[in-house]
RNA sequence: GGGCUUGUAGCUCAGUUGGCUAGAGCGCUUGCUUUACACGCAAGAUGUCGGCGGUUCGAGUCCGUCCAGGCCCACCA
């Protein structure tokens, strides 16, 4: 055994143990029929990704919870992979192509899909490669990617089973266009975000009154080319008299209807709606209740087309939209245009405004929805914070079909063939399969590919072998399915979590209408889901590559260590709130690092290493009647951190867990307990039984902080001769608060003593910083030889005898003399245990030092004065519960002791 | 427009079923090479618990209302 370094260098010692654990396949996930299982699949990253702050958090959480299963004997399973991410990746590579002054249609499918390969497995370990620094515990073995073949099988099978159970259509509807992917999009694919634009007003001429004019408003002139008619309310006085009537579209001239619709709102703009089908949803509504004809103007890329006429042909949606205005202008139709702020969607991934299109699209109605509600509802699986049920629930209420299909090439194609020359719309010419016809060459395969949420709602299963798993792998899904937990952002609770219920809901078993609860449990995919809350900067900023206030993960684990990291962020990560980081965080999480290193390193130097390689080695050298206040106390802190660890793991309180960690280490162990094992170590007869303590202390605190901080809990866990060679800390089983209570009771350590040393050592202390105070006020704070005189409250004899010596050492005095008389002229402090008073060889500033007492007595008074009123009020006595009176009472007899004895020294000071 | 959420020290957060003098860390001030640790130790200062009203013997905590942030959903052109 080495001697432990000064400063804790992680970079000594987290490389080396994770290809430890790497060589010893430490996180590798087979079945154990004996143990229960626990499994979490992770959120795959985008192989387009890096590592991100957020990614941090989300999968330290995950590694807290792995790790955590496998010290409470769980076999766990946490399954990595990544997601080819479609239009992400479609996005990357056509750039790259720009830069050629190439596109997609210039290289072919093929020679493209070989380009998107290419950089997929390029990319593909980078971010993989990035969770291992972090000290991801996941199996990596199984690593899955969503094109990987096997998985491609499983897409294509869903589909086809979705198909033929009537979820899935093909259909010429009304979808959301990204303009520059040349692509449909899902509804949750596109942002709104509010636009400042203009309202503008023009007016068409009435047919049958010609020289009388329709006053219209709308945001989109450039879409005026493809109005098909001209709606008002029908009710609406003003118009319904011209409903039936015809209007002149000015440009290209043709006679539109004058029609009635209750989607008319009145009272916007003028109370006449422009109805372009081809190119908004509600218009495209009225469209089909009126048999109205659609008339697209626009190309796929978002330039108009001929049908919009000559001058509009091959211009750009906003060039045509002044263009338009400028056309009204000239031929006397516009007449205003104001201020006007709208919602206008965005393309997620391309940020430019999309533009509803009408066009052949995959849809599918989702399948098990009643089930994916009661799922939540009924508590099956739970949402942490819960409020996000609401959430869910509100959009599984509201949902609406689903657009499977995407007009890129990177990802799963659709596994439907046509028949070669014949019509696509018929349905007798398709072949739906997953292998596709027996005579190829009479078929041709649909183009599109499916949306990459269709491949990911199947992660939890088909990670597993899923649909045709091997003997292996049933055992996997049998052993491993429902995955236990799944840690992800809220923004994607729409995208993939409701998703994947919905999936595992209908794949999981059988072919079913309804379900069953029963049957609904064994489905879910997984049983708890905890949202993580937002990263963002102090400013409450996003963390964004455009404001350049996102820090570099791997940065920082080069400065502060992957534990000083993991610690930093758990510790200000309340449950499902955003979380605001900045370097200090980490910077506390690598000192918290460096104190538990020293506290060992001190454990180290103090005596010799015994036996620690069980707990109960260690228990026994334990020697119960040497057992002071302190020792009590420090083992009763400990049982109480670890319980209140336990309740943190039950209701996922990250940070609070980090800080309960801390605090008991930092404040009771490091601060008190080893401070008085100062004075202990130099007792011959207290030294092993005090050894024993910090060897039992220092064990638990390692396996309690391991899920968080694992490098430097399995580097210390080595050098103080926990475990051996051939384990690691997380082969050990931690033992539970109340199993650790016992046992110490169990060795003649009396229980109830606990709760009357705990309360003793909280005045005492306080007694030691009232000294502490004293010696910082009058200027000897760094004198370690001065003397204090006391006198001891009432019941408080033996408390203070027995602990003259670590007083002395606590406080930094060099004597402590008991004395019946207040000395003369001694500054003094008052606390229930009794007074203090410092020595001073020189004079005391009398009149300084009265001023202070008189300020204690005066605060004293106020107290004193409250509790004498609220124990007057007979209201108070006759319905405030017995305990509470007590204690007003209690602390009012304090308050009067403490009043007498600071009157006294003020009387002395004369 | 609907829904969710937050407001406690300069900053980030705790504050259990209402109950003693509202806490912690960071930061700040002062002092310190004390048998681990300056990535440290000790002491100290800082609060209209967002505002107002109510219930109660008692409200940071419960109720109402208002104000201010943040997020999500929604076809008003």
């Amino acid at each position: 055994m080495s001697e432990i370094a000064k400063a804790y260098d992680p970079k000594l010692v987290e490389p080396k143990w994770y290809q430890a654990w790497l060589d010893a396949d430490a996180f590798g996930g087979i079945p154990d029929e004996k143990k229960e299982a626990f499994t979490i699949v992770i959120p795959p990253p985008n192989v387009t990704g890096v590592l991100t702050m957020g990614h941090v958090l989300n999968n330290t959480i995950q590694d807290i919870l792995v790790r955590r299963a496998r010290q409470e004997g769980k076999k766990a399973l946490w399954l990595p992979g990544t997601d080819h991410a479609g239009i992400a990746t479609h996005a990357r590579i056509e750039r790259k192509l720009r830069m050629e002054g190439k596109n997609r249609y210039d290289l072919g499918r093929e020679t493209f899909l070989k380009r998107a390969w290419e950089w997929s497995d390029e990319h593909r370990n980078i971010i993989l490669n990035q969770l291992q620094k972090l000290g991801s515990s996941c199996d990596w073995n199984r690593t899955v990617f969503t094109m990987d073949e096997k998985y491609v099988r499983a897409v294509l099978t869903a589909f086809v089973r979705l198909y033929e159970r009537g979820y899935i259509y093909r259909g010429k509807y009304m979808s959301k266009w990204c303009p520059v992917s040349l692509t449909a999009l899902s509804d949750e694919e596109v942002i709104m975000k509010p636009q400042k634009g203009l309202l503008y007003k023009m007016r068409y001429e009435l047919v049958e009154d010609p020289g009388n004019y329709l006053e219209i408003s709308t945001t989109r002139p450039e879409t005026l080319m493809g109005d098909t008619a001209v709606a008002v309310h029908p009710e609406d006085s003003r118009y319904n008299q011209l409903i039936g009537k015809h209007v002149w579209r000015p440009f290209p001239r043709a006679e539109l209807p004058i029609i009635g619709d209750e989607a008319v709102d009145r009272e916007f703009g003028t109370g006449v709606l422009k109805v372009t089908p081809a190119h908004d949803e509600m218009d495209f509504q009225i469209g089909q209740r009126h048999n109205l004809p659609v008339i697209d103007v626009f190309n796929p890329d978002a330039t108009l087309n001929d049908l919009a006429g000559e001058d509009f042909s091959g211009v750009d949606r906003f060039a045509a939209r002044k263009l338009a205005v400028e056309k009204l202008k000239a031929l006397g139709l516009f007449i205003d245009a104001e201020d006007y702020e709208n919602n206008v969607g965005f393309s997620e991934r391309t940020d430019v405004p999309i533009e509803p299109r009408i066009s052949e699209q995959w849809w599918m109605r989702y399948p098990k929805v009643e089930e994916a509600k009661s799922a939540v509802e009924n508590g099956l699986i739970k949402f942490y914070p819960s409020r996000w049920e609401k959430v869910y629930l509100h959009w599984l209420n509201n949902i609406r079909d689903w657009c499977i299909s995407r007009q890129l090439w990177w990802g799963h194609r659709i596994p439907v063939w046509y028949k070669k020359g014949e019509d696509r719309n018929n349905k007798d010419n398709w072949h739906i399969s997953v292998d596709g016809p027996q005579d190829p060459d009479n078929w041709e395969q649909e183009e599109d590919v499916l949306d990459t949420w269709a491949s990911s709602w199947l992660w939890p299963f088909a990670t597993m072998g899923w649909p045709n798993p091997s003997k292996e792998e049933s055992e996997d899904l049998n052993f491993f399915y429902p995955t236990s937990d799944l840690v992800t952002a809220p923004d994607i609770i729409f995208f993939w979590v409701a998703r994947m219920i919905m999936a595992g809901l209908e794949f999981m078993g059988p072919e079913k209408k309804k379900l069953a609860t029963e049957e609904i449990k064994e489905r879910i995919p997984f049983q708890n889901v905890y949202f993580t809350g937002m990263i963002r900067d102090l400013q409450g900023r996003k963390m964004s590559k455009s404001l350049g206030n996102s820090p570099d993960p791997l940065d920082l684990i080069d400065k502060f260590g992957a534990d000083g990291l993991r610690f930093g962020i758990m510790s200000v990560a309340p449950k499902g709130q955003d979380i605001l980081l900045s370097d200090e965080r980490v910077e506390q999480g690598r000192n918290f690092c460096n104190k538990l290193w020293n506290a060992c390193r001190f454990r180290q130097i103090s005596g010799k290493l015994e036996d620690n390689s069980s707990l109960d080695n260690i228990l026994s050298r334990f020697e119960p009647d040497l057992f002071d206040e302190y020792d009590h106390w420090i083992v009763n802190q400990l049982i109480k951190a670890i319980h209140q660890i336990e309740t943190g793991y039950d209701n996922y309180d990250f940070n609070l867990m980090a800080q309960g960690i801390y605090n008991f280490f930092w404040s009771d162990y490091c601060d008190w307990y080893l401070e008085v094992s100062k004075t202990k170590l130099k007792n011959e007869s207290l030294r092993d039984n005090c050894l024993a303590i910090q060897d039992f202390i220092l064990r638990q605190v390692l396996l309690t902080a391991h899920p968080y901080i694992p490098f430097i809990t399995e580097e210390l866990w080595h050098n103080l001769g926990y475990g051996d060679k051939h384990s690691f800390i997380q082969d050990h089983c931690i033992e539970n608060s109340s199993q650790l209570s016992n046992q110490i009771y169990q060795l003649g350590i009396e229980k109830d003593t606990h709760l009357v040393e705990a309360k003793n050592i909280d005045e005492l202390q306080l007694f030691i910083m009232r000294a502490r105070f004293l010696k910082a006020e009058y200027n000897v704070a760094n004198k370690r030889d001065v003397t204090f005189y006391y006198s001891v409250g009432e019941g408080y004899d033996e408390l203070v005898d027995g602990n003259i010596e670590n007083i002395k050492h606590l406080v930094g005095a060099s004597n402590l003399i008991a004395c019946d008389e207040a000395p003369e002229g001694a500054p003094a402090e008052v606390t229930r245990i009794g007074t203090i008073y410092l020595d001073l060889t020189s004079a005391v500033d009398v009149v300084a030092e009265k001023e202070r007492l008189n300020k204690e007595l005066i605060r004293l008074e106020k107290q004193i004065t409250g509790s004498e009123a609220r124990l007057s009020d007979v209201n108070f006595l006759n319905k405030a519960p017995e305990k509470v009176i007590q204690g007003a009472r209690e602390q009012l007899a304090t308050n009067k002791t403490k009043r007498e004895e600071f009157q006294k020294l003020i009387n002395n000071l004369g």
